[in-house]
DNA sequence: ATGAAAGTGTAGCAATGGCTACACTTTCAT
DNA sequence: ATGAAAGTGTAGCCATTGCTACACTTTCAT
């Protein structure tokens, strides 16, 4: 609060260079880092809509690991207060988690439209979404909904 | 060579929903592991056509990371043929490395062209191709491409 | 020419996110 | 009712990629 500097650069302004530079390479870790966690709500939540659960081998045999792996990344979203379970008897979605999953699916949902509407194939469209929405930002996001809505979708 | 249904499923018909969409996680994944590389050969580049050399603590700065963590990645780099390097004399890139730098770098403008083409501010354009480019297919690419040229840009 | 500052490199730590191996629980067919 | 198969969870390993601390080299101003 008492920064002149800091805080004013937040902003945007007097930063040199290599500054905004390092700001943008540090989002896309800090996106990195998110990832796994969108992944994992996204995931538990197409289950428990399908099946009407979400066990942990069903969600490794979805991401390609193994369960164990599956079952320590659930640890992690347990601690970042996005999923509960019950031992034994699959995993469940918090308030949060909830609210994270229907933003991630929104965000997938447009950046393959966009893809699409910009000439991509659809199997291709979908994959590559898979990665890329986790670094598109809310701004990006608000443009592809305007285009979309431009060409009459 | 044996095998009728592992090989004839990489055609991608015969795969049980699934396994199609653990692919496409472990395409993520992959990507990932890669986007390091492909970040430091550019921005090697970068340095280089600027200041005729590019240093560590140069490449850290711009990186917003230490410039230990530069230094080991450049042992990376190393391994995978893309850079060589002489005690206290700054990092090069070998022929490889120059060649995924020139792609890597077309990739990244692409991108931002298109994100700006379907009216993404430029400097979010720019944060986010950050970290979208290193997912994005070359099918993906040429489609971009084309939507481009087509809107006479 | 020399000593301080800047840059470079090494060592060792932590967190993440994969894995296998093993132990335990549940389910289900007989 | 029970035993095998499937699922679940734990422990411990490895690689990656960040970090700080420390030692060494180079550069440059005096």
């Amino acid at each position: 609060m008492a920064n002149g500097r800091a805080d004013s650069e937040a902003a945007g302004q007097a930063m040199p260079p290599e500054a905004t530079q390092a700001r943008r390479f540090e989002k896309a870790r800090l996106a990195q880092a998110t990832a796994m966690l969108e992944d994992y709500v996204e995931l538990i939540d197409d289950l428990i809509a399908l099946h009407g659960e979400a066990r942990p081998t069903d969600i490794a045999r979805r991401l390609g690991v193994s369960h164990a792996t599956v079952i320590k990344n659930i640890a992690r979203l347990k601690r970042e207060n996005l999923a509960t379970s019950k031992l034994y008897r699959g995993v469940f979605l918090t308030e949060s988690g909830s609210a994270l999953a229907a933003r991630v699916r929104a965000r997938h949902r447009l950046m393959v439209d966009l893809l699409v509407a910009v000439g991509v194939p659809a199997d291709c469209a979908e994959q590559d979404a898979e990665g890329m929405e986790h670094h598109v930002s809310d701004v990006a996001l608000a443009a592809f909904a305007r285009f979309l809505a431009g060409r009459g979708v």
